[in-house]
DNA sequence: TGTACATCAGTGAACGCGCGTTCACTGATGTAC
DNA sequence: TGTACATCAGTGAACGCGCGTTCACTGATGTAC
């Protein structure tokens, strides 16, 4: 998680230029807090993030976070958004060249799925509302995108809501949605990948109209 | 939310038998903290429990829930149970009088999303697992027993699970619970109970065996 | 090219908060004889 | 029927915790002239 901006973080703090590292100004203190909150989410998970520990990881006082992001909330905003780019960009690279509809549904539920897997807590995070600010525009627009590519694989067309959502994309939404936290939170075992497709298929099997 | 336990409290507690209230032994604390719990879950969701607070709801001191529970973890999972125990009965009384199959499915897939709607943080509490005792015989027992109503209904024949569950009955889960919680979480508006019975429609469009 | 100065990005000590849990204790209950 | 006593269910003060945030401040940067 966060390997861009672990690197900058490490060309700036690390080692490698350690006679900077005593210096008053960060560089890039945006960048060091938005990647130490990103690894104690991995760590500790949503419960176990606090700002104080991320400014202590980037090597800063309790009061430098304000300045970049105002309160906690706002760290936390950024975090999620990062977290629905990414997985609107695992989705992409899993469906890249599936031309048929059932594969690109098949590979965008499995790659939903398979984030949430990879980064449990980052994907926690993204749904806990009352943690964030949910009227910032980039969380909204990075949630957003996430949905209309899930959106584009089931009606084959592209979004911009005119209308509400086709119960068919709802469907497939809540049923990877879904099927990923009663992993995540113990309700069931994981079953595996070509389980996955089984479940999946229910959403396939014709193309009535809504 | 917790009529039952309410109307103990009331008695034990409330204006008419007054006189009592000073008394040294609680009477029944144990149900009066629960639903303390209860309420405070209703009013101020799950970050906002804390055992402090229910002692305090309850008239007794911090000290006293561990006779009872052991720790703050105890209680919330005796609640987290109880949860379940609700649930089933939500979807139970849903499904009365339904003999078909998709008449079935439908019903206990709209008792599982008006069960969440109607009480959110409780509902959130029941997948909480680093806050439950996931260990606990009578959490298993509750979670089971709404597992199996959601099996019997998708799968027509009971439980005992000498295999694992069918795809399909995973997929029934999934849908509901995804539909569920991106409701609850804010990722979209209520459709309505109508637009549900569109989206459950995915899970009855054929037979297939798994 | 040099200098004044506004602005920005940090410091670090402190405040107040509510929490879970522990501790030695005591009042109430109910059972054995 | 009365009494001794073990057990149970409470008290309330205290501890230590880490947190988010505020505060007056200062070092570094970079721009205007």
């Amino acid at each position: 998680m966060s390997d861009d901006l672990n690197s900058v973080k490490k060309n700036l703090n690390g080692d490698q230029i350690g006679a900077r590292s005593g210096r008053y100004h960060h560089g890039d203190l945006r960048a060091a807090l938005i990647a130490a909150g990103e690894d104690i989410l991995a760590e500790r998970g949503v419960e176990g993030f606090s700002l104080r520990e991320a400014a202590r990881r980037a090597g800063v006082s309790p009061a430098a976070p304000a300045h970049h992001f105002g309160d906690a909330r706002g760290l936390l905003t950024v975090i999620a958004a990062r977290g629905f780019e990414r997985l609107t960009e695992t989705m992409a690279a899993g469906a890249k060249g599936k031309k048929k509809a059932a594969a690109r549904v098949r590979a965008l539920g499995q790659a939903y799925v398979a984030f949430a897997h990879a980064h449990p807590a980052h994907f926690n995070l993204m749904w806990r509302r009352t943690l964030l600010d949910n009227d910032d525009p980039a969380l909204q627009a990075a949630a957003g995108a996430a949905f209309a590519m899930l959106e584009e694989a089931v009606t084959g067309a592209a979004g911009g809501h005119p209308k509400a959502p086709a119960p068919s994309v709802v469907a497939a939404w809540s049923i990877v949605h879904g099927y990923a936290l009663l992993i995540l939170d113990g309700a069931m075992p994981d079953p595996g990948a070509a389980y996955l497709d089984k479940v999946l298929d229910r959403l396939l099997l014709t193309d009535r109209a809504d």
